[in-house]
DNA sequence: AGTATTTTACTACATCTGTAGAAGGCGCCC
DNA sequence: GGGCGCCTTCTACAGATGTAGTAAAATACT
């Protein structure tokens, strides 16, 4: 489930509340994109006939749904990621993170935290 | 600089080594990628129209060397799947990749050695 | 009811991407 | 000096993407 940066715009609006009509989900673009109603409208239609969201007529208006959950958007995506530009493994990738510091110090001592706290009650190191 | 996926595909044959000539690339292109020489010669025009690779002729042939670095690329990759997939933060993307097992626990250790080992040295040149 | 507003379904259209075929030029072989 | 194989430049073309305009139907407002 291949989404495009314009996609991924509004399947961000729908996973943060949903289901949601055109307009909603316009209104919770990031401010900054802006775009037509009928571009929105389009949007989602494409996004029907890939078959990443559902729509349901209320009335004469439409609501949408997604029907790709968001994590599996974003493994995808990942996963893309990972075989275009990083030899398909995470070696590599973790190799960059922290090569390249793209983090800022703060960042840093952020994703040390999260690391630590996720690691933990992960269970036995092998 | 947005590379697509058959750019990237191009790019990695190219950064493997280089210069090289579109024959070069077209045999180092993975086993499963069978592209027409034009096909390749298409590409490697485009890359130069946008800058990501030079072009020098050699008597009748081309050579090409990539003018942007893995580097550059890859950390311009990264950053789009941030801000597109995960709210442009590293937060959600080291939660995704810790949840989601991508990282192998032992890859987890290494990642928290490596930040520690930077953030030490941060305030001054090690 | 008559008007204003919203929504929908269609259509449009320039770019960008993926993929390549055609035709012409150059060096080498016999 | 005609062919063979390789390289080049041009051209093509369908499908995907970004971005909307129009017209007509549905709904709401006064």
């Amino acid at each position: 489930m291949k989404l495009t940066k314009a996609e991924w715009q509004i399947m961000n609006a729908l996973w943060e509340e949903h289901p949601a009509t055109a307009r909603e989900v316009m209104d919770r673009l990031p401010t900054g994109v802006k775009w037509a109603y009928t571009t929105i409208k389009t949007m989602l239609t494409r996004l029907v006939e890939k078959k990443a969201v559902s729509e349901t007529k209320q009335g004469n208006t439409s609501v949408y749904d997604p029907l790709v959950s968001q994590r599996k958007a974003r493994i995808s995506a990942f996963r893309s990621l990972l075989d275009q530009a990083f030899d398909g493994a995470m070696g590599p990738l973790v190799h960059f993170l922290v090569e390249e510091k793209q983090l800022t110090p703060r960042q840093q001592a952020e994703l040390i935290e999260l690391l630590q706290d996720e690691t933990e009650g992960k269970g036995e190191t092998k």
